[in-house]
DNA sequence: AATACTTTTGACCACGTGGTTAAACTATTT
DNA sequence: AAATAGTTTAACCACGTGGTCAAAAGTATT
């Protein structure tokens, strides 16, 4: 099978996926799409009968794709701390891979919250945390992490990673002002991200309230 | 200018940036603008001539606002932890009550990049530097800060408090299921964020690389 | 009261949109 | 080879879109 000869409706996905990111649910066109993938607007239709029942897809699947990246974390054998430096490597690569992934996915959820409630209502939170503080009890109590903390720790920690992909247009300019990359920001972003975090949690020690 | 036309004006801009902020660009419609600003469609054409430039009129003025909001903290006369406390303070009240319009502004940026050029092309940060470096010289030797780290500092800092309300979406379904609140989150979080951030800073010390 | 000017309206339009349909083409089965 | 089922296409459509325009309504000036 050579490269024309891929399957339609993968073609069609792709295409899609491209559009959509690129342009969201309600700046695509089914024609740009159409074009993207080299066949008739009415494939589209065959395939996929309407533009809501495509994007579902694609969103479905990307947005999956993405949630899933935070998972192989706790399937290591690490320390609390090196899990945060390797979550950090493996996370910020992936979105600098896909850098409007995060920005697509957190705009259409914000445009219709129901998407994400699909991709969510199957995760566990509940033997989330009874993972984490099987796996790392002492650490837990170390850092003084509580079952009541977790949403506040966990939020700022995904929001270091995500937010200068979400804030991408701003930072650029900013960086740019200052004479800056953002390639090299993100490099740098890598190891900083996991000190500030570990740093932050270090000065948690001892300080029980 | 005559007082009606002040009304009816502002009854145009209040309309079109509930919907633009709602809707997106994209996604707002003018017959919507119109029948929330309670008048006929082609007075919108009458005050503004196209929807690009009564969008452009709307985000040009929001965008303006949210990012006025960083400002202020330089002119209280404080310590950086201070200051800190008091920005989070502040900010994360002052988007708590425009819940939409961080998603809404980085979108739109996301969308159309140049829209925010314009806003920050007229903001010095070798000035904001130096103003820093004046107000705070010890305590940035303390913390081991520099020119080179501010990027990194500064857009960690902004992720803290504006990635929740852009992830509201995602957060509000997880809180769900942990059975809490985004509303007691997000006043949670003044605090929280604020001790993070100071934390992350205190580990720095003496610790010159 | 008449005039000139501004604001508001309803009717209208060109166009792009998502979507349909019937026919043409291709592969598979009999 | 013929019939059948699946794939692809061009032509088409109803409709919503942003935008226009001339006339009406309202207001200020003379």
């Amino acid at each position: 099978m050579t490269e024309t000869d891929r399957q339609t409706e993968e073609k069609i996905f792709d295409a899609a996926a491209e559009v959509f990111v690129e342009k969201g649910m309600d700046g695509a066109r089914m024609q740009d799409i159409a074009d993207r993938a080299m066949i008739n607007k009415s494939l589209l239709h065959y395939y996929y009968r309407t533009k809501d029942k495509l994007f579902d897809a694609v969103f479905q699947k990307l947005a999956g794709k993405v949630f899933a990246k935070f998972a192989p974390v706790f399937s290591e054998n690490l320390t609390l701390e090196e899990k945060l430096r390797f979550f950090y490597k493996e996370h910020i690569s992936f979105m600098n891979e896909n850098p409007r992934l995060p920005a697509f996915i957190l705009n259409e959820i914000n445009r219709n919250p129901d998407l994400i409630k699909r991709i969510l209502k199957n995760i566990d939170f509940e033997k989330f945390w009874i993972m984490l503080e099987t796996q790392h009890k002492a650490e837990l109590e170390t850092y003084n992490i509580t079952r009541e903390t977790i949403p506040q720790l966990m939020s700022t920690i995904a929001a270091i990673s995500v937010f200068p992909f979400a804030a991408r247009g701003v930072l650029e300019t900013i960086l740019e002002n200052a004479g800056m990359q953002f390639g090299s920001y993100i490099e740098e972003r890598k190891e900083f991200a996991a000190d500030f975090v570990i740093g932050a949690l270090r000065s948690r020690i001892n300080k029980k309230q």
